[in-house]
Order: structure tokens, then C-alpha cells, then sequence
DNA sequence: TACAAGCGTTAGAGCTTCTAACTAAAGCTT
DNA sequence: AAGCTTTAGTTAGAAGCTCTAACGCTTGTA
């Protein structure tokens, strides 16, 4: 609005932005507000203008990366393009932005800050992510309707977040390429890797291209 | 050894006792040497004879732990029994294990904690994990020996570990295996699956039944 | 009995978060 | 333009943290 609150959120941004690099080097323990202020030219207490505490800041933190990555996801997917492109390029995608920020990604899927509780705002990046996944899902000419308990679940889910005439098997395959993909990328950013000598790069392709052969095979 | 040894060794554990439990309410940064002291009854620095520094205490509690589930796991597959049953009872008590004590998991795959660098001790326990995991593996007649890189990786890691006559596609199981289970898992550890609705255990087991069916294929 | 090792203490430096009270500047209203 | 209110910064300080230094006391051993 004003030049007020333009210069308030230009504050906050270079707070945000040194907190990044603190939370790159030392993990989210490293972040100081004390020490944010110091480098900013400012004394400790001023920050708390803009920050009513250390843990409004780390959900600040949380909130961009979670709307960064929503971001980065939707825009793999919205070529419209076949199935198993969509998948690589999702895929592709999320593993990019993970690894060339592994804090930010261990932000949102490591372990959770201890104060943390999810604001409304994320919610709606968590919807979005979500329907890129969808994205990559194939037909169900079956319009499996299984009766579990999983699909009864997973049909609700699905009128909550509106997605239109997904079917639960279809839903399911969502969360499936949500858990296989995190899986490797998760723990290729805490370094599980390391020791074994294998590349995490070709543990992901191949679980990439079981994904999309299981797709195709529907 | 001696009565001097023997009570040190109880301080210690009795101080990691304490920790464990900050852990469990405050996450890791929670943690406070000093706090302990108190609790114990004795001064802050007192504990500073049992643990070098804060690290130093955060690293027993990793090692403590990976042991601990590296013999969770291993007990699992101890009993002869058809590969499905070894996935579903390694499944279940890797799951088990990880939803009982979420912030212990999380010490282990969530966010790393800066200061650590895995000690020797510790690759024992994850060479024991990683040949319960493989002890689910089905047979490979066609001792599939594809030119690839990723299965010359493997090849090298599965020398180094001395598995025996596993071959690469073999490991790529195991590999694989881990990775998918400690997709769903840790998905629902950080809590994700909440805001859904969806019950993680029928995630799991679906997941668990999809690698059962896909061993079973071969 | 003498000596060394181990375990606890207090004191204190230097960091942290965060509150309280005060000052200076900027913007809005009359 | 004068005056009032909001905002942004300051210093002081409480309470906590990690960790070092220096000092006693109590064991175990030679």
C-alpha cells in the first residue's frame, strides 16, 4: 500500500532472507533474530516489530517454502502433456527444488518445529501441490469403487478438496507418487546416501520410471 | 568395569533418559544440558564430565537409537519364513517402532543435526538394518546383471557390505523397499497425513501389500 | 600413608529470547 | 502549519542457555 507498509515488508524479506542463509548453515537452531538484527544494522530488539517472535519468523519461513515449492510443482504440470511426461516432469521438478535447498525442503518434511502449527494460508499450498500430483494420474475406466475403508477415506478427502470426478484409486495414486517421491528425496537430503556410494539421482529415475510403468499398466 | 565405571555408565543413561524426554516434548533444540543437571540433581556443569558438549550427548542419543532400531528390525526377519512374510513383519515392526517414539525416527531421518557426523559405531547398525531389509528380498534366476550405472553402484556397495551373492538387481530391492516404506512413515511422523483424513496405517499397508505383490512378480 | 583420578562445586564470559520504558521520526487531522 | 497518533528505533535488564576455569572433596591405588 503506502510507503510505509512497503518498506515494513522490505524489512521483513531481508530478515526472511538472511534467516534462510543462517538455517542453510547451521540448521533451524542456528537462526538468531539477535544475530539477524546485528547483520541487518539494527539492535535484537527492534525485529520484534516485525516478528513477534522466533517462531513467527520460522513460520514465516515455512509458509514461502511451502508456496514456493506448490509453485515450482504447478508449474512442472501445466503444459498439458501425456501421463508419463507429466509424472518426469513433476518428478523432476520437486527433486530439483529439494536438493538445491535441502533446509528448505527439511523445513516443511524434516523434523517439525516444536511450535509450529500449520496457518490457514498453507493450506491452500498443500491443495495446490497436491493437484499437481493429481495431474500425472491416469484414467480409471473401471471407476474402481472398492469398498475399504482406505477408499471410503480417500473419497472424502477428495469432495474436500474438491477434485472433481477423481476416483479413490485414482486419489490413492496421488498419495502413492507423494510418498515414493518424498521417500528417495527425503532421504537423499539427509545424506542416507553418503555412505553407500550409490547416486540418489538414479534411485529416483528408476522409482520415476516404476511410477510411470505402474501408471501406464493402470 | 569396575563400581566407578558402572556408575558412570548409569549417570549417563539416566541423563539420556532425561534428554529423550525433552526430545519427545520440545523436538531436539529442547534439549538442554543444563536442565538435565537440574533435574538430576546436581549443578550444570556437573554433566559436562559425562558428555564433551551438547553434541556429544545428541550423538549417544542417534547412536542409541539407530542400535535400537537396527535390532527391531533384525528381530523381525529372524524367523525363517516365505519373503512375504518377512516384508509385512519387517513392514509393521519398522512402522511400530518409528510411531511409538516419533521424535527418535525423526532423530534419525528428519532434519540432521548440524553438528554430527555418523561415528564408526554407527555403521554397524545400519549394515545390520539394511540386511534385515534385504532378507525380504525374493530370488533372481535370471541374475540380472544389466550395464548400467546404477547397478555398477550397487554392485560396489553390496561388495563393500558383504552380502554375499546378492546381485545388483537384488539391492535395488532392498534399496527400494527402504525407501518406500520410509516414504509413508515419515510422511506420517511430520504429521501430513492429518490434515487429509486418510489413515496412514492403510497407506502403509497398501504400500506394503504393493511391494509384497511386485516381489512376488519378480 | 601419599598421590592421583574422578566428581562435584561456584564464578563468570558470552550468547540467546523477549519485555519494558523511553525517544525520535513520520503521517494524518484539524 | 500545529498537534496528535502511530511506528520504529533505542537502552536496560531478566532469565535462560553452553561451556571454561579454578577450586575442593572423595574415592581408588601404589
Amino acid at each position: 500500500m503506502d510507503r510505509r507498509q512497503r518498506y515494513r515488508e522490505q524489512t521483513r524479506d531481508e530478515a526472511k532472507r538472511i534467516a534462510l542463509e543462517q538455517l542453510a548453515e547451521a540448521g533451524p537452531g542456528g537462526i538468531s533474530v539477535n544475530a539477524i538484527a546485528k547483520r541487518m544494522g539494527v539492535t535484537g530488539p527492534a525485529l520484534y516489530r516485525y516478528f513477534a517472535n522466533r517462531d513467527a519468523l520460522l513460520t514465516a519461513l515455512i509458509e514461502d517454502a511451502y508456496n514456493d515449492l506448490a509453485d515450482t510443482m504447478q508449474a512442472a504440470v501445466t503444459h498439458r502433456a501425456a501421463n508419463a511426461t507429466q509424472m518426469r516432469a513433476l518428478a523432476t521438478a520437486m527433486r530439483e527444488w529439494a536438493i538445491t535447498q535441502p533446509h528448505r525442503y527439511l523445513l516443511l518434511f524434516g523434523t517439525p518445529v516444536p511450535g509450529y502449527e500449520a496457518p490457514i494460508e498453507t493450506l491452500a499450498a498443500a491443495h495446490r501441490s497436491m493437484t499437481a500430483v493429481l495431474a500425472t494420474v491416469g484414467e480409471d475406466p473401471e471407476h474402481a469403487n472398492r469398498r475399504s475403508t482406505l477408499y471410503r477415506q480417500l473419497g472424502a478427502w477428495g469432495e474436500k478438496m474438491q477434485t472433481g470426478d477423481l476416483t479413490p484409486k485414482q486419489l490413492h495414486w496421488g498419495i502413492t507418487v507423494w510418498t515414493r517421491l518424498h521417500g528417495v528425496i527425503s532421504l537423499e537430503v539427509t545424506g542416507q546416501f553418503t555412505l553407500t556410494g550409490v547416486d540418489p539421482e538414479l534411485v529416483f529415475k528408476a522409482e520415476v520410471e516404476s511410477l510411470v510403468a505402474w501408471g501406464e499398466r493402470g
